[in-house]
DNA sequence: CTTGAATTATGAGCACGCTTATTATATATG
DNA sequence: CATATATAATAAGCGTGCTCATAATTCAAG
């Protein structure tokens, strides 16, 4: 109770870089089978809920720069992952839409990173997996929040709900 | 009660991601004036807290792979952060050592830093802070655990606390 | 239609991690 | 001493993120 602050905080980046590092690591190592990095990972997820999504969506739902997605959809579309469509009505537009390649290893690549997550979390309890999951959360909510606030374009007050 | 499972807990690995690179984007932003990248401060704090350290060593330290350490302490040599010397005793080796400008910034650059957690932070109780340390210590652990366990060498029996 | 601004995607080049291979040095063994 | 093995650092090249700049297209205004 006198320790008060610095429990650990002060380590708080390098514990949750470990971690992140960590992870993403072992969940390559298990995904290596089918070739897909933790980046790819992350965009078929979001390709294989909203089929036919445009690339700057991507990048928006990804909370990455539209020259990353080119370059992930490029290995992607080499690996047949995904396909690029062109939009009808607007010729800017690539779609994306995921291969049956894809549809098909999606269950099993997810279940291999709930795998992950359950190795990493042995000996939490369930309510300290519920405190860590909100604290979370709360974090990356904090951290959202007034991402770029000092300096440019404050955009308009589209809200938090997105 | 009736959950259970999957509190949230199948988005482990895109949270743990979120908070990472927030938290690193925010720290970057901030300590851009320094001219110190994330890796490259992380490289900073051992090498305060151990000058004179190899290049191997603190591979070791870091766990990242030594030609990074390498790539790195080239990056930290140019901006005046550290310096190589040899060592006497073993040519091989190249002693790391901060600069005076290096241990200048050290102390301001650890606040900034605590400044990013404590912003992460706000809305998390003391008591969930404590679970959230320490359950991100318990998930270090477990996935450091026999990190490249079921394929090539087995290492020796070394233990878990490495 | 023409001009100009905004949007979508991409190109060039950098940072930082990786794997694999190479060079220099140290150390163990004959 | 010569040779083999291990270790420290680096080189080459790739993946994934970034910023800055550019091309193609759409849309708004005249």
């Amino acid at each position: 109770m006198s320790l008060m602050v610095s429990d650990g905080i002060d380590r708080l980046g390098f514990l949750i870089h470990d971690v992140q590092r960590l992870m993403r690591k072992r969940f390559e190592a298990r995904a290596s089978g089918f070739g897909l990095s933790s980046a790819q990972w992350r965009l078929l997820v979001r390709v294989a809920k909203e089929a036919g999504v445009a690339q700057a969506r991507l990048a928006e739902l990804l909370e990455i720069e539209p020259i990353s997605v080119s370059r992930l959809v490029d290995r992607m579309e080499e690996g047949g992952w995904i396909e690029r469509r062109s939009d009808a009505t607007d010729r800017r537009v690539r779609m994306i839409f995921p291969t049956a390649k894809a549809n098909a290893a999606y269950t099993h690549v997810k279940s291999l990173a709930g795998e992950v997550y359950e190795e990493s979390l042995v000996g939490v309890s369930p309510e300290d997996r519920r405190v860590l999951v909100r604290a979370l959360e709360t974090m990356v909510q904090n951290l959202a929040d007034g991402e770029t606030p000092p300096s440019e374009k404050v955009k308009n007050t589209e809200g938090a709900a997105g």
